[in-house]
DNA sequence: AGTAACTTGTGAACAAATTCACAAGCCCCC
DNA sequence: GGGGGCTTGTGAATTTGTTCACAAGTTACT
């Protein structure tokens, strides 16, 4: 199987939500072209992306929401329960834990870690904060597949090691690190610090 | 002059934070070797990047780690201070706030708003939370750079055109709703969800 | 049944980004 | 001052991603 672009799962993302959307209202078709409209990208671009795993549509009348939603949750994995460590008790992990999609899309937290004594222990979003000496361990029991990393920078290397040693493939880093995970282990940055860069970089270089 | 690509932007990001790391180690140069090894890139990238914007090393050398360092800054408009908005005083605001980076880079809270009576008026990370119904009228006023968007996806759109329509001329949105805005205006999305969707798609359609 | 109005799916053309590969420059040491 | 060992800067080649453009399928209407 060919290897689709990280750009196009982004924009199946971004279509999943208009489906979702669309299905509420009640419709039950939708054109590439409209999907397109919203999601800020061409007709042809939306069909191509789809194409890449089967065609779905009818000529002449469009896509069937409820199909075409069922079939872009199967592909991008979400009929089943993912389950989540967070590692840092801190603002970041807490937004994650209480936002409304995270749970919606199947994603459970299974654990909260953090190093702070006087953190460990105590309750936070419904659960106890464990120690994150015990991460590996615990880890290499209850087998959860996505660690999401929101502890300083210096210590995430360590961290990702310690939950990748423990067979972990999917990592999500909001750390301001570069780090490195071997090739079986998905890696996706989150950073800040870089966003914000890029736009005082588009401000400071437009002369439009 | 030519664009270069926003990825592009993002590794120079990349290399900025090694050259600071590298500077405050005390090394006085650094290879594009180097620089690829740490970033997760090959050296060719590195110095076709650099070179769209001069030609900052010496061959059989390498490059001059302050030297590079305080072109890439100004290159990245980080000389200055940027004047930032926080729309939504909740955890990703304050997770930002709270950022070392953030104010390292010269970004600056020159606001924060919320929609909660019970909120405004309060204290939050040494501000007092403004009435979001105020933002265009202080915006005009104060003319920040930057909006950051931490609301709910309803009325996030509503917002943008509030601060676009007051001359804000970028957007940091971390609310999970598509936004449009004038061709003059940069926008960044950092969606959650949709990581948290990529990492899903990655670890259901891995046969590696 | 025929026609008009749509919309998909997809090769082919195009554009953008990355990698290759190598001449040219620099430093150090003998 | 010449040679060896590095490293940059950059056109050219390659790979990857996007857009075009159109045949083919579908529905609705007469």
């Amino acid at each position: 199987m060919k290897r689709i672009s990280e750009s196009a799962v982004r924009r199946l993302s971004i279509y999943l939500r208009f489906l979702e959307e669309f299905e509420s209202r009640g419709l039950t078709t939708v054109s590439s072209d409209e999907l397109a409209k919203r999601g800020g990208t061409t007709s042809a671009q939306v069909r191509k992306d789809l194409s890449f795993f089967g065609s779905f549509g009818k000529r002449g009348l469009g896509y069937s929401v409820p199909e075409l939603l069922s079939r872009l949750r199967e592909i991008m994995g979400l009929g089943r329960e993912w389950r989540v460590y967070i590692i840092g008790a801190g603002k970041i992990g807490a937004a994650l834990a209480h936002y409304r999609g995270f749970r919606q899309r199947g994603f459970t937290v299974a654990g909260v870690y953090d190093k702070d004594p006087r953190v460990i222990g105590t309750r936070w979003e419904g659960l106890v904060v464990r120690d994150i000496a015990d991460l590996e361990r615990d880890a290499r029991d209850e087998k959860p597949d996505i660690a999401v990393l929101t502890i300083p920078p210096e210590e995430a290397q360590k961290v990702v090691d310690d939950v990748v040693r423990a067979g972990v493939r999917a990592i999500l880093n909001f750390a301001p690190a570069q780090i490195h995970v071997p090739p079986e282990v998905t890696l996706k940055n989150v950073n800040m610090a870089m966003e914000l860069e890029g736009l005082s970089y588009s401000l400071t270089n437009s002369e439009s």
